[in-house]
DNA sequence: CACTTAAACGGAGGCGCCTCCGTTTATTAG
DNA sequence: CTAATAAACGGAGGCGCCTCCGTTTAAGTG
């Protein structure tokens, strides 16, 4: 019990996997996501089975364990929430690239909230995992952060570490009903204070800051 | 999941429960302790029901969730392990009690070595557990060194808390299959070390430290 | 295409978990 | 001793876990 989870296999190695396995492997990763994040991490695995349309067999040749399907499911959504990192870097001005990442940084923990007891043990019983994670995330958010200090959108006295601690308070917070929206605040706040030492250029947007909601 | 366990209640205290609920729970906590110790602690709840000769109702009536019962075998081992440092204390030489008892601890995490796992999970999710089995440990321990140093069969230049540390290591060493034996040698340096700077008294027995084995 | 076969599928079945509730029994009052 | 009753019993039943294996199918081969 609890053994660690062999890491996902990197695309493209050991075997490239049938068309419809991979069809199903896939769907079941989607469903489980939706339905960890409805029902908790203890959602039946049969269920998740039933409602991707595959047998409960094909569900646990894919993933001996529910820890590894638990796994999949949050390496992807932490790649997705780093992958964002780079789309908003290349589609909006880098300040707001930055604010508008940590926002979707509050949303994706508080989907997390509920599951904190269980995520606490898959963590601690796979150190890769989390180092992996943890890694990611910080990676995604120098890119943003160094990004807008380049650009001056933001002041200079600052690196990713430091925003990073600032948003770590996020994490400790305890777990009450305002939580989400204190926390969208408090990104708000910590982004004014950001905006506030930048260079010259980029304050066009005057009225962005104060916003409140 | 994972919600903390209630402290079972002491004694006398909430209700006195009926003879044949007493008898049921006393031979199910025995059946479950003998099941644990040899099959694991994942050991199927109602193969202990059976075994008890009690339904699996009853086992659940007395104890809601597999913790319970785990918590309540754990608690009584531990305070079995101690009281023997009492009886051991009024039987024989204070510092062969010591000897005997640290024999006996050995021998009880032997037992507990393939449960590491879930135990550390049992007492990270339920820490007065741990710090309740901690401090009854040690006191059980200053009992005999404190006795052994008053007769001057050990050194009096060490307390309790030195030798709690130096068996601690038992608890790190890593689990191979010489461990006990290892171990149990361990004791018997340490009881040498501890015997060697003594008072003049208690040295009749010059022959039983350096046994080995 | 037809054929082959390794790979993938999926569900039946066995087991354990846990709840619910009709039945039995220890205990107390008379 | 008998009756009353609260307490305890215990197992059936529903659900989820996971394995095993007969059936189906994608993807090469001639």
């Amino acid at each position: 019990m609890a053994e660690t989870v062999i890491a996902e296999q990197n695309a493209a190695k050991a075997k490239p996997l049938r068309a419809d396995a991979r069809r199903n492997r896939d769907r079941l990763v989607e469903i489980a996501a939706a339905a960890f994040a409805e029902r908790g991490i203890d959602t039946s695995l049969e269920d998740i089975a039933r409602r991707a349309g595959v047998g409960i067999g094909t569900l646990y040749r894919h993933f001996p364990t529910r820890e590894h399907l638990v796994e999949v499911v949050y390496r992807r959504e932490v790649e997705g929430l780093c992958a964002a990192a780079g789309e908003l870097a290349a589609s909006v001005p880098s300040d707001v690239a930055l604010e508008e990442w940590m926002r979707r940084f509050v949303d994706y923990i508080a989907t997390k909230r509920g599951l904190a007891a269980s995520l606490r043990i898959l963590l601690s019983a796979n150190s890769t995992l989390f180092s992996d994670t943890w890694q990611r995330v910080s990676q995604a958010l120098r890119q943003l952060v160094e990004a807008a200090v380049a650009d001056g959108t933001i002041r200079s006295d600052v690196d990713a570490t430091d925003v990073l601690h600032a948003l770590s308070g996020i994490y400790s917070a305890p777990d009450t009903p305002e939580w989400r929206d204190r926390s969208r605040r408090l990104v708000t706040v910590l982004m004014d204070g950001l905006r506030f030492g930048a260079g010259s250029s980029a304050r066009s947007d005057g009225d962005r800051s104060p916003t409140r909601r």
